[in-house]
This record gives structure tokens, C-alpha cells and sequence, in this order.
DNA sequence: CCTGTTGAGATTGTAGACAAATATGCGACT
DNA sequence: AGTCGCATATTTGTCTACAATCTCAACAGG
């Protein structure tokens, strides 16, 4: 009997579908509040309007389309203040998951984490960095949720939460030096208690580090618009 | 010639499909790692291999189904460490919604949550509940997800997060009545604490009410199993 | 006897056509 | 001129057929 198991090797047109739409919305070709057409949408993509369908069920389930019956696909349009429920739901998660990290991650895993900290300060330092957007602070946050072992919050907050606040193109949201410090300092007293073994400091810390940048978040875009 | 097929309600038939298939699993028709011939499970449901697959496509959104291309779908299996980091999840979740609660809730619904712990209380002084099987019990920590009105929590705890935590058929899994009393004494401290406006105390009586909870159920099934 | 291959059967993935429902636009009537 | 009603058009929902892939058992060879 053959042990080969190709899983990996075979693709899937729906779940290139399910990427390919899924870029569109990250790039902003298509924009929150804007229609799915089936028909144009699956000439576009190559594909047919079935996995078209099948690829637009996924999403829906990852909240990012919504559909209404008879009346077509759109994308999901975020309030303010579904910006700031998700955010406290990111408070609620993230901190548990700093919990269970200060618990399971390996040393190995910790000094990694050390040194994305380490390059995220140095690029607050160089005064480069728009932290709402950088890749290294989505990383930090990654490594922790990783390290929880908890597969039930890691795929909740890297699948679905992740790309739902990505939404708002918080891109160009610029922080103030002092802040982006501050963020910094935060950053290492999180590893800090997951370091010293201190889940209860850990869940702590990172709950207000999450809440402080939301905090920030919240009246910056309040101030802008 | 044309046939006419009978219109089971206005509705459209995937999200028939999508409630019969919940209730397949829920009713233990289909059962953690039975797999779903789509031919055969079309022609069950009356309905034709498009819409079922979409139908299959929402419930994998929820992590009810897991899909392996080419393979077929399957009814999730969760192990003890699933249950026990779900479990953990909803603590963070739970929590946080509770806090939400202790801010949001109007009079009258901390009034109806009274009732709902009074009608708890009452039947285990009866010595008649069946703590995890139990739709008071359910509604118990339904009204305060609503009452939290963070829509996001409350969309995952009640649509994903419960029928998750059903799969593992904790009916029947009997409380002693003195830990029941416990449970009920639970219930009404965190009301106290979401009466009297308090966030903090809401959310850690919550989570000790959730984590007791979660202990006494893995340490049952790790002494039966 | 065991191993690896190969082919038939079954199942999943995709495409295109048909049916149902909603939105649109024109014309008639008040 | 405005509004109601009907017919048309577009879009979504569903079905049937076809193609691609996997499973499994039979079988040839070592």
C-alpha cells in the first residue's frame, strides 16, 4: 500500500479563489460596502461561478463578505464601533494567549521573539516605522499567539480577526515618537513576564498594551474624521 | 415538460441545508469523523450537490466540518486538548463579555438573568439538572453575550463556540448536587457583580465560574475516559 | 509470501445551462 | 407632472453533466 499522501500537492481552484478574493480586498480593489457580481467577478478570476460561490462561502464565514438573499455579495463595512468591539474582543484573546504563552512557549521561542522586539525599536528608532502597519509588530503578535498552543485562538485571531481589522487601512496611521517608545516599552515587559514564567503579569501586560493602542487608535481616527 | 418542485419555505435552500445539516450533527445523526458522501447526502436533503456543498462550506467556516481536497468532508473530532483550549477560549471570551455586561446591560435585562438563575436554582434544588445539558443554563450565559452588545463576541460564543463544545455530548454528565449548588451560588455573584456596575468583579467572577466549570468537567471525563 | 503497479469504480471538483427572484424602465392613467 | 403597473432585463439560486482525482482490489513479478 502506498503511504503517499498528496494533500499539499493537490490544488484547489476554490481555495486559490478564496486567496485571490481575499487579495483583492487587502489591496483594496475592492473596497468595504462595494457588490460581488458573480458572473463578471468569476470571468475575471477564471473560474466558474460554482467554486466562485464556494469561495465567497468561506469568506463570509471569516466575516469579511456579507450576503443578503436575492440580493448579492458585498463587502463587509465596518463601523466605529465594530472597529472597537473588535478590538476588545482582540483584548480578550490576545491576553489569554499571553497567559498560555507565558506557560508553553520554549526558551527558543522567546529569544525570537527578543529579537523581532529588538528590530521593531530599531526601526522606531530610525523614526521609520508606522506601527498599525508594519509587518514585524503583526509578527510580535504572531509568535505569541503561536506559542500559546492554543490552535483555537491562533486561527481565530490570525485567520479572521487579523484580516477583519486590516479592513480599515490603518496604513499611513502614523504614531508620535514618544508613543511609538512607549509601544516599545511594552513589548519588552510582555516578554519580560513571559520570560519570568508570570502568567497572570503576562495576560496583564498584554491586555494593556492591546487596550493602549486601541485607546490611541480609537481617537485618532475620532480626531481625523 | 415542466416539474414542479415543492418549495419547502421562502427561505433559500442553502441555509436549509446549513440548519439540517447542524441538526445532523447536533442529533448525533452524523458523528465526530463520519464522512459526508455528497451524492448521498444531497439526495437525503432533497436538494441538488451545488447547494449542499456551499451549505458544507459555511459549517467548515464554523470548524463543524473539515475538508481534505479530494478526499471529502468530515464531522470535526475533537480531542481533550481541543475541548480543554476551547474551553479556555471561552473563558477569555466569556470574561470579556461579562465585562461588556457589567457596563451595557439594562435593568430589566439583569432582571430576566435574575429569573433565569432563580429557574436554575430551583431545579437543582429539585435535584432535576443535568448542569451541561441544560437550555437554562445555555440562556444563562446567552443573555449576557447579548447584554454585552459586542456583536463579535457574541456571534462567536453562540454560533460557533457552543455548537463546538455540543459535539462532545456532555448530556448526561451528571453534577453532584453540592457542586451544582456551587454553580447556582456562581450564577448569582455574577450578578451582583453586573448589578452593581462592576466590570472587574463581573469579569473575574465570570472566569472563576467558567474555569471551575471547565476543571471539574475535563477532570470527570479524564476519570471516566 | 510479500511488494509494487495498474486499472476499474467511486467520489470530488468544475463548467455551463436553466429557473426564480429582484431591479429597471417605459407607458398609461389620474 | 407624478405615480402606478406591467414587461423586460439583469442577477442570483439551482440543477445536470462532464472532468479530474483518489481509493481499493486484483495481479504480475521478485
Amino acid at each position: 500500500m502506498t503511504i503517499t499522501k498528496p494533500i499539499l500537492s493537490s490544488r484547489v481552484m476554490i481555495d486559490d479563489t478564496v486567496a485571490q478574493l481575499e487579495a483583492l480586498i487587502m489591496r483594496g480593489e475592492l473596497q468595504p460596502g462595494d457588490r460581488l457580481p458573480e458572473q463578471q467577478l468569476a470571468n475575471t478570476l477564471g473560474v466558474s461561478r460554482g467554486p466562485l460561490r464556494e469561495a465567497i462561502r468561506t469568506l463570509e464565514g471569516r466575516r469579511l463578505l456579507e450576503r443578503t438573499p436575492h440580493a448579492g455579495v458585498r463587502v463587509v463595512q465596518l463601523s466605529l464601533d465594530d472597529l472597537e468591539q473588535l478590538l476588545v474582543m482582540r483584548e480578550a484573546l490576545e491576553g489569554m494567549a499571553c497567559r498560555q504563552a507565558a506557560e508553553q512557549m520554549t526558551v527558543h521561542e522567546i529569544h525570537k521573539l527578543r529579537e523581532t522586539a529588538a528590530r521593531i525599536e530599531k526601526l522606531i528608532n530610525e523614526g521609520s516605522l508606522f506601527i498599525f502597519s508594519g509587518q514585524l509588530d503583526a509578527d510580535f503578535h504572531l509568535q505569541i499567539a503561536i506559542g500559546s498552543r492554543n490552535q483555537w485562538i491562533r486561527r481565530l485571531l490570525c485567520e479572521d480577526l487579523y484580516s477583519l481589522l486590516r479592513l480599515y487601512r490603518l496604513h499611513g496611521v502614523r504614531q508620535p515618537d514618544n508613543i511609538a517608545l512607549v509601544t516599545a516599552k511594552e513589548h519588552h515587559e510582555i516578554i519580560d513576564r513571559i520570560h519570568a514564567r508570570d502568567p497572570d503579569g503576562a495576560e496583564q501586560t498584554m491586555r494593556a498594551h492591546v487596550r493602549h493602542s486601541r485607546d490611541r487608535l480609537l481617537s485618532q481616527i475620532r480626531a481625523a474624521g
